[in-house]
DNA sequence: CAATATTTTTCCAGATTGGACCAAAACAGC
DNA sequence: GCTGTTTTGGTCCAATCTGGAAAAATATTG
């Protein structure tokens, strides 16, 4: 079973156009966009179509049906959304404990700034038990949670982060990180704060940062650790 | 204009019927329900009907149309928050900051556990802007964040919570709360927790408190404050 | 028993649903 | 250019669902 996004080619005898990559992509966004606003349920596929400004049979051709292009896009964002966490893991990769885990929080807010679907969709989901909230910790949330979880413990062992259950803290973290975002609408009429603004959007980073992992690195070879 | 929960009644000639606040009740818990799973446009009245075992029509009569409805079903779980949240201030009133800032914290958990839906209409709304939204705030969400905005300040101020934005600090504490509760079906899946244990629960609650309120309360009189 | 409150049943007209179908157009490969 | 494939446009459909109206039947109150 080959890894296709599209699943209607079976034998691409001749190549992919481009003005059909085209439209996919601009389905993608618009199906990303619908389903967080209104749900699997609440969603219709022309309410799709028409967001991606595309006459709606051409979901059918791309996509076969409305569920597979739910998982098309929840694969668009949350594939994306995991190279963004690898790319700052890697990037960190030579750094201590701490400033990984620092650059993967800094890589989610921003992340999430500009998808708060991510989290909106993962709430959606997981408002009832259905089979799409399956597919998507399986294929999604998993990979992710495992990596996070180790960095998590290995926090705690070294007294960085606040001790008790990882996939709690984790949570948490996660909650503070993309629930904020996505609250975006509510979080500006009710208090006032502007989740667009850069500087709102490092003090929320840093905020996270100081709350979740308030110790300090022990020093590697020989130094005092009341640095503060 | 009176506040009065059905708008139907203008003037009730006789007294209201007990059968007719039993459905009434029935339709309120539905919508809840519904509207938390599949939102407000993806959720219809003949589902909510079915869910209360209630034949649609009623709602018409009870509730006037489908817009009414949701208001009805919002206040009946954010009016309950916020007695429930009242009540564990009233109870704490003689008690420190910290222990009237515990207290809360363990209510909202509480409440979060048996009412999830209180997050995730949040969510649901927050999700585009829509007059529904507007409303939510001002009837509901203002109210309680006045109060505990003064009381993150004033942890703060007496080295207790993190410093930082209140409002952000409050939301980060609410997204850890009831986002937590809301994600129940996901975390027993991803993570193995089960929000519905008491023992975790419990655990959620005190690991908010260790994180947001890491500071011990000064002591009255005169004391050493380094108690770690 | 009479008046009112509540529920039941039936109906509606219209919108929306996901999807099928085929002819036209755009494109890739030769 | 020509040819065959890919992609799109336009149309249609049958079924279901939509919120709500209306009137008849029943239950409860006073």
């Amino acid at each position: 079973m080959p890894d296709e996004s599209t699943l209607h080619n079976e034998q691409p005898a001749r190549k992919q156009q481009q003005r059909s990559l085209v439209t996919q992509q601009k389905l993608l966004d618009a199906a990303v966009e619908a389903f967080s606003e209104n749900g699997f349920k609440g969603t219709s596929t022309r309410d799709i179509a028409e967001r991606a400004g595309v006459h709606h049979p051409l979901i059918t051709y791309h996509f076969k049906n409305k569920d597979q292009l739910w998982r098309a896009a929840a694969d668009h964002i949350f594939g994306a959304f995991r190279n963004a966490l690898a790319g700052a893991l890697e990037e960190y990769k030579d750094q201590g404990a701490k400033q990984r885990m620092s650059a993967l929080i800094h890589a989610y807010v921003n992340y999430a700034k500009n998808q708060p679907a991510l989290h909106k969709v993962m709430v959606q989901e997981a408002s009832y038990p259905n089979p799409r909230l399956e597919w998507l910790i399986d294929n999604h949330l998993k990979p992710i949670f495992t990596v996070t979880f180790g960095m998590i413990k290995e926090l705690q062992d070294i007294g960085v982060a606040v001790p008790g259950n990882p996939a709690l803290l984790f949570s948490m973290i996660r909650l503070s990180t993309g629930g904020l975002l996505a609250l975006g609408n509510e979080l500006k009429a009710s208090s006032g704060i502007d989740v667009n603004d850069p500087e709102t959007l490092s003090e929320i980073s840093e905020m996270i940062i100081r709350v979740f992992l308030p110790g300090d690195m022990p020093a590697s070879t020989s130094e005092s650790k009341s640095d503060q």
